[in-house]
DNA sequence: TCTGGGGTCCTAGGACCC
DNA sequence: TCTGGGGTCCTAGGACCC
């Protein structure tokens, strides 16, 4: 083969990358199957309360039937499907049994891409040697041993890319496998709506209509410079995917090591209804900035910016956010930069407030030396953050909540 | 009974500096 | 007095994902 050749390859063909996509089926529904297995065949509900203001977080294949979707107000899955058993759920148990998936995938290959709690890419390319098998043949056994070691139900899409081995997976749903071959991903994806491509959604979704682009194969007949005018970045990215051309990377860092680092960290509540007390959205301030500095200082991060978020009864939300003169992992720190952007809020407007959200960002290694100046001014609130954290660790997060943050419960 | 909670990434305007 | 770009940081908002 020529440097010429080489050079006029494109991107999908300069490897012959094999990329898994495992995606398992309404996870936290069939969590609760195995925990009960009366529940199997049910129009099950996992998510908020159906009399309140929760959303569907997982819904069971005979509910959707009826409509029902994640994502969807509590209340109105009420409404489609009233016979529906509703739960709660319990992400603690959804951990173990999704660590215990992830520890099966991680003995195919040490390439492998964590992405959520129920979703993970695998690069299998070096795979078929060391497994003396093919990549469909791979695939089943991982299909398999899911299966056969969890109970869980998982469907797998495998391609060349990861945007072909995830919609792949989608479309083999419900515990179903599909593989896409070489050089087949233009006309696999040609022919599904335009929503189907991850990273489109119900707006850019609108948008492209507007322009006649309905199917993901409608995008190769625009020039990329105009989807880069309209729709930035990502339009020129989308017509590349549409080729099936993506990268094909999957990032193993954050395989079974766990994540990389993370960039924030937020804590948020919506009230059950709207509130009009000045006095109880402080004290929610102060119980979220304790428990976003509890968690921060679990991650042995510090961030620069610290961030506060308001949404009043009309759903109309607003966020400020201060950089920080130097960075910190201090709960009063926190507190203080979301009080000082709080009270513009609360003067600004009369009415209710509906949610409240406080996070940082920004967040660096905890650095080892500190300024001699503020060191001994530190150690003492350190001493007490710390001491309070060890007692949450005993007795819980409601054990040690500053004064301030005890009104936040009440009402 | 409309619309959770935890994230990521991108954009766009203004300040500020060179 | 008028008039430049570029680069970077900060801030607010919004789309999207699970």
């Amino acid at each position: 083969m020529s440097t010429a050749d080489i050079m006029n390859m494109k991107p999908s063909q300069t490897r012959n990358k094999i990329i898994a996509h495992v995606d398992l089926d309404a996870f936290f529904v069939s969590v609760e199957e195995l925990l009960n297995p009366s529940l199997r065949g049910k129009p099950v509900v996992v998510g908020g309360n159906p009399f309140g203001r929760g959303v569907v977080s997982a819904a069971s294949y005979a509910a959707r039937k009826f409509g029902v979707h994640a994502g969807m107000p509590s209340s109105q899955a009420r409404r489609l499907c009233p016979r529906a058993i509703f739960l709660r759920g319990s992400h603690g148990i959804y951990s173990q049994y999704s660590s215990q998936v992830m520890e099966v995938l991680g003995r195919f290959t040490p390439a492998m891409e964590q992405v959520s709690v129920d979703e993970a890419y695998l690069d299998l390319t070096g795979c078929q040697r060391l497994h003396k098998a093919g990549a469909v043949e791979i695939a089943q056994r991982i299909h398999h041993a899911v299966h056969a070691e969890t109970g869980l139900p998982a469907s797998i899409g495998v391609g060349a890319g990861r945007i072909v081995a995830k919609i792949a997976a989608n479309a083999a749903k419900p515990n179903g496998m599909m593989v896409i071959n070489p050089g087949r991903e233009a006309a696999f994806l040609a022919p599904l709506p335009i929503g189907k491509m991850p990273g489109i959604g119900p707006v850019s979704q609108r948008e492209y209509m507007k322009l006649g682009i309905r199917r993901i194969g409608d995008l190769s007949q625009f020039k990329p410079e105009i989807l880069r005018q309209i729709f930035g970045k990502h339009g020129a990215a989308m017509a590349r995917r549409a080729q099936g051309e993506d990268g094909g990377h999957v990032d193993f860092s954050t395989g079974t090591e766990g994540r990389s680092g993370s960039q924030s960290v937020s804590r948020e509540v919506t009230y059950s209804t709207d509130t009009g007390d000045p006095g109880r959205v402080r004290a929610t301030v102060s119980y979220l900035a304790e428990s976003v500095g509890r968690r921060v200082r679990k991650t042995g991060l510090v961030f620069d910016t610290v961030t506060l978020k308001l949404r009043r009864a009309s759903f109309a939300t607003v966020t400020r956010s201060r950089a920080l003169s130097r960075t910190s992992d201090d709960t009063s720190v926190i507190y203080q930069a979301a009080c000082d952007m709080l009270e513009p809020l609360l003067t600004g407007s009369r009415e209710r407030v509906r949610l409240v959200g406080v996070g940082v960002r920004a967040m660096e290694k905890k650095p080892e030396q500190m300024d001699l100046f503020l060191m001994e001014q530190e150690a003492r609130i350190e001493a007490v953050h710390r001491s309070m954290d060890q007692a949450r660790d005993k007795y819980g997060f409601e054990s040690a909540l500053m004064a301030r943050s005890i009104l936040h419960g009440r009402g």
